[in-house]
DNA sequence: AGCCTTACTTGACACAGTGTAAACCTCTCA
DNA sequence: TGAGAGGTTTACACTGTGTCAAGTAAGGCT
């Protein structure tokens, strides 16, 4: 009888397979629901339209891939510049899978303030593992003196940003090696001289 | 009789001024058309599809705030480090107006190639301005021994990419001149240490 | 004057995609 | 037996893109 719940994910994992594979075509409905073996009217069923479904995709993801977790054993690095590492290497490893999803937001939350409220949301861990980080920085003593917590986590947040990421990989061809040497190396050295 | 010229260029400026005005409400061809008082088809006439207009608009736009010339006078800055401070001044001046064009194509950009192509195309500009200042810090003998001139000039274009400017400008709130100083050092930072 | 060309208009069309609606099927549970 | 959940099919209204064909207004050329 497939309960309702089993159908939903079904169709998010559809979603993301597709995403994952049409590397910048564009979704619709309809190829989501077909991918998930369903009509398209069955997924206006389990999501109210378009947008519902990209954020619950999104968020579907990060739970898959354990996003939560891998930034809470972030929080558990000896050390701020050991997080700081941490934070870099999670992003050299996750960002090419996670990119496309990312890429999706973009266009969407630029005409959709529901879509722009969810995102913000979304990003909340992450900023939240950047503010944790630049206070253990001012608790060993070692965060630059031009810096305050605050701006320290928002310029961490942003060098580890998938946006930075696109940039230097996908953008300049760096591989993740590089990106991770370079960007922990860049981060560190921003937060603590 | 309104050359063939001028009214290109009218399409391009009515476009620009709804790109400008709409912060994020999509734009239409028929609404570009009408702020130019023209019919739908008319646009047509100019250009081939909607991607080869926005493209044509990014260019104008970049024109019309002469870009060029001013990556020109980066040039001629009396240090690499006057340079930098100079590229992150011009970001953080002209983001502002420039970002809502950048939004759109990298909404474009996404699912079609040749839009894909004219972006980097126009990026080289940039790119070449970076490349010159990170092989000035290595003249200078001040560039940081880890870093290759392309590394160098890689990272510097990243972090004063639009992107990262709207992370923290418009993602975070930081105002202009937080934005120019903490990036500047930033940048400084990263290239010579 | 008559003619041709240029630049644009009008109106229609095909197509893709979103979102809504109504009627119908089929299995399960009580 | 019959109600309800979870689908399906079909159809429709609407927006936007891109194309096509016919018509018009004005300038320049001979």
């Amino acid at each position: 009888m497939s309960s309702k719940a089993d159908t939903r994910d079904q169709i998010l994992e559809a979603a993301l397979a597709l995403v994952q594979e049409n590397r910048g075509t564009s979704l619709t409905m309809g190829g989501v629901a077909s991918q998930a073996g369903l009509s398209r009217q069955a997924v206006y069923l389990h999501f109210q339209d378009r947008a519902a479904l990209l954020v619950a995709m999104a968020l579907h993801a990060d739970e898959a891939r354990a996003l939560a977790a891998k930034f809470a054993a972030i929080a558990k690095a000896p050390s701020a510049r050991a997080a700081v590492a941490a934070l870099v290497a999670l992003r050299a490893g996750d960002n090419p899978a996670a990119w496309p999803v990312e890429r999706i937001f973009e266009t969407l939350r630029q005409d959709d303030a529901l879509v722009e409220a969810a995102w913000r949301d979304r990003l909340a861990g992450s900023l939240e593992a950047c503010r944790a980080i630049a206070q253990r920085f001012q608790g060993e003593g070692a965060l630059a003196r031009h810096l305050s917590p605050d701006a320290a986590a928002d310029l961490l947040w942003s060098l580890t940003s998938p946006r930075l990421w696109e940039e230097l990989v996908i953008g300049r061809g760096w591989s993740a090696e590089r990106y991770r040497s370079h960007v922990t190396y860049l981060a560190v050295g921003a937060l603590t001289h």
